[in-house]
DNA sequence: CGGTGAGTGATTGCATGCAAACAGGCTGTC
DNA sequence: GACAGCCTGTTTGCATGCAATCACTCACCG
């Protein structure tokens, strides 16, 4: 298994150095005091781009191998992403990627609605017109991808639009927990996403936010978010309802 | 560690084993795979207390000794506690914990408030009248402890009943994200709440809080909610801006 | 044939070693 | 006297070793 990774090394056993430190000195210098958050957020992309799949064991000599880092700093990684949500540690039996059911979806989709809401007001009255011009330029973009048909692109730029709306309350604590909930259920949201018939409507409900935002009418603002993910949230749930379903 | 094997050993003195260890030879084999979390609860309850004071730094020395614990498990503890954003790791320089503005407690209260408003409805929706007379018996042992002047008691019991009041939501993410920034601040709202000329208004607006929960009027919790969070704010934040001001 | 327990190889949890980075004192120069 | 540079003890970051535990196999018993 760990020669998958190294097509023709030969490979050097009393090598204390990581392959890393081989490829590149003095980045290994640059991640001194860093190489847990590295890791993290490497795991994290792997497991939101779904090559670590939820419930599926991690083991650590994998990784170790993988991304070339010791034990110390993967464990700790595991701690941090176990603290998030993302992951779960087993004693013993190491980590695996959190899997949610659909109940779990719902209410994490619950607080974020609630977050958004939370940032409403703020937003409208702190953010600055740069930021709703950023949020507008965005939003031009999302309608490109959808044009284009470019569904990853849309989600991701849909994600990228709410999570800068909720930096416009310039809250870092909010938009801290923000952004780590909404990881741990980007992957489940996206799953529902596929359904396309959507995507006009909810263009059209953006467009809705981003004058509210521009006009700095929070509470309207905080009740078009709520119906923007009640509407988006409940067509999600009936795709995740009939393809979850089986196993868990 | 390795005194397990000999039941009556007097204790040697290069002996590499902790402290713990020691006095309780059992608690080690109960605590693996778990070390980091009890030291994640030890060291939160240590700053909470005040014995770590906002802005210190936290030697590992000091702590591996004081915990009975080596450096791996701490430093997953350091990694823990950073991610719940109650201290900072600075690289090479160690952990030190947090220490918050008056804006950011203020924003984080902002933060707070803005959850229990998310937790109303669905509390009122969801609680089960056994929950609703959980709290109802903490607020009477708070009003117990503000009788008696146990400031220390009334504080602690007020945490736990706007805490209980979220867990009503019967919403986890909801709950852990509640209970993580309440830690956060936990300190310096303590600070402010030694004005007891708002206990008797706060027990006031509690009892309305609590009847809104037990008739389940959502949307009027939630004004109660905020309005509580507002007033008492406000004057724990006085309070606050008058002390802290000097350094930083 | 099902079930049970010893054996063993893999994996995890923690302890410790080693090198990089830092802090603080000291010396020598100007 | 001020200060740059060096030296040294301390602290941190990471690598690795060792023991506990797990997962799995397979012989053995009923």
């Amino acid at each position: 298994m760990q020669s998958l990774t190294e097509p023709a090394t030969p490979d050097q056993s009393p090598e204390p150095a990581t392959d890393m430190a081989d490829l590149a000195p003095d980045l290994a210098r640059t991640l001194r005091g860093r190489s847990a958050t590295h890791v993290v957020e490497r795991i994290r992309d792997m497991i939101l781009a779904g090559e670590l799949p939820p419930g599926g064991r991690i083991s650590e000599r994998m990784l170790t191998e993988g991304l070339g880092v010791t034990r110390t700093p993967l464990r700790e990684a595991f701690k941090i992403l176990e603290t998030e949500g993302l992951v779960q540690i087993v004693p013993n039996r190491g980590a695996q990627v959190t899997k949610l059911s659909p109940e779990e979806v719902d209410l994490a989709m619950e607080l974020l609605a609630g977050l958004e809401s939370v940032a409403a007001e703020p937003a409208c009255e702190r953010g600055t017109a740069e930021e709703f011009a950023r949020v507008e330029a965005r939003h031009e973009d999302m309608v490109a991808c959808q044009r284009a048909g470019d569904l990853m692109g849309y989600f991701r730029i849909n994600q990228e639009i709410h999570q800068t709306i909720v930096d416009c309350a310039h809250n870092p604590a909010l938009s801290r927990v923000y952004r780590v909930e909404s990881a741990r259920v980007r992957l489940y949201r996206f799953a529902g996403n596929r359904v396309s018939e959507r995507w006009a409507r909810a263009v059209m409900e953006h467009e809705q936010i981003v004058a509210a935002l521009k006009q700095r009418q929070g509470p309207l603002l905080r009740e078009l978010l709520r119906a923007h993910h009640f509407n988006g949230w409940r067509v999600t749930r009936r795709v995740l309802e009939h393809e979850v379903q089986p196993d868990r």
